[in-house]
DNA sequence: GCATTGACGAAGG
DNA sequence: CCCTTCGCCAATG
């Protein structure tokens, strides 16, 4: 990564619909909701959620949701491209593979086959 | 408090 | 399909 300025950016927004940050909790349902054999992205999520152009805090929550409790399925949540990016966070490099497999998902080079048929969008599927 | 980093996305080459 | 640049927001050092 090359160097990054930062903007200044003294503009306030606000953080958090409860006491606590659910922006994590959020994730965490929604992906919870994606079904089997279906995969969503952090976009669609993030979109959903409404913090829209971040799709990047989506996979922050991700990150947090590693010890969740229950398990987030991580795994059917993959990037706009369909491309297991997480697979190297998961317990094993193969194991995000392999949950997709079992679930009848076609996984060709790290990619989802069949991406716009098994992409499942909250923002569509729960109605937005 | 600034600099760096991300399990991303869109646009351009 | 691959790569680069920019934007976005939060966490981390």
């Amino acid at each position: 990564m090359k160097k990054q300025q930062q903007k200044p950016a003294t503009k306030e927004k606000p953080r958090a619909l409860n006491k606590e940050y659910s922006f994590f909790d959020n994730v965490y349902e929604v992906v919870r909701q994606v079904p089997k054999g279906r995969v969503t992205s952090y976009g669609a999520i993030a979109k959903y959620l409404g913090t829209g152009l971040s799709a990047r805090m989506v996979g922050w929550a991700m990150n947090a949701a590693h010890g969740a409790k229950p398990k987030v399925p991580a795994h059917r949540v993959v990037n706009r491209n369909g491309m297991l990016s997480g697979r190297a966070h998961f317990a094993t490099p193969t194991l995000m593979e392999e949950l997709l497999t079992k679930e009848k998902i076609t996984v060709e080079k790290d990619t989802v086959k069949n991406f716009d048929k098994l992409f499942w969008d909250p923002a569509v599927e729960l109605g937005l």
